[in-house]
DNA sequence: TTCAAATACTATACAAAGGTAGTAATTAAA
DNA sequence: TTTAATTACTACCTTTGTATAGTATTTGAA
């Protein structure tokens, strides 16, 4: 797996509150903008707030707000949120197939698409992604 | 998702197979040589058998052998079996968000380094992955 | 013929990801 | 001050992938 729903979700909220610094965003109005399930976001809400990545606003007109300079949030950084495994660049499932434990056939093959996916999770910022 | 763990298993089974074509290799064999679940092993087994990639052999002696030459085996065709979703080569894992509905902010990203990776599902077969 | 070794089948259990529900706590506006 | 809008927290539900258990069926060898 390269990433997963939740991380997708991360990601396409960061990008949203990229373009609106100025005022809290609602996690009503993201759910509706972006189409994510309005409870589910909540709690993905919580946790970029919980690791600084956005402030949150509680009460009336509150929300949330992007805490970084876009350019300065790497896509990495929120997949690594999300993310148990440890980071592995694998084509398949299991990560624990890597390292010293052994590693699956398919993981020599395709090595230079896999490292180039990888080098972009980290070069690639929140603030490009509208570009 | 790119591949999942069931479809690693499969594809080193046959791999496995390709490599004694000659005489029926039992389920507890593979299980044991290939470090995989044998009830589950099981079941994989029966549905490439059904599939009419593998044949099968019931009762002492009994097991199972490659029905095709490995050179004529695209690992494509072993993914599609243990797959329910429409092939849709993507970094995020909901295929959903590909084609007509639309597609996630990172789907034309790294398009090159995924049609790579796809391709070579595509081209490549069992007999190369020995080599 | 008997029996042990093997696949085939069916049901169940477990774990992780994704999603839902309800309530408490907070806060700015009216 | 009251109230409605909002985040925070906790628990639970659903789906999917993975794994296990038990039994029936087949079959070659002793
Ligand atoms: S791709 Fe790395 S272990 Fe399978
Ligand atoms: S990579 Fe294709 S929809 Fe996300």
């Amino acid at each position: 797996m390269i990433i997963n729903k939740t991380q997708i979700y991360a990601i396409r909220v960061l990008e949203l509150l990229a373009q609106h610094k100025e005022t809290p965003i609602s996690a009503k109005t993201i759910s509706q903008t972006l189409d994510i399930p309005y409870k589910y976001l909540t709690r993905v809400m919580t946790k970029l707030s919980l690791c600084q990545l956005i402030d949150s606003y509680r009460g009336k007109e509150g929300g949330f707000v992007i805490a970084k300079s876009p350019l300065e949030i790497q896509l990495q950084d929120i997949v690594d949120i999300f993310s148990n495994e440890s980071p592995h660049q694998c084509i398949c499932a299991d990560g624990s197939m890597c390292g010293q434990n052994g590693k699956c056939i398919l993981h020599d093959r395709w090595q230079n698409s896999k490292e180039s996916i990888h080098q972009s999770f980290l070069n690639t910022t929140i603030g490009e992604l509208s570009t």
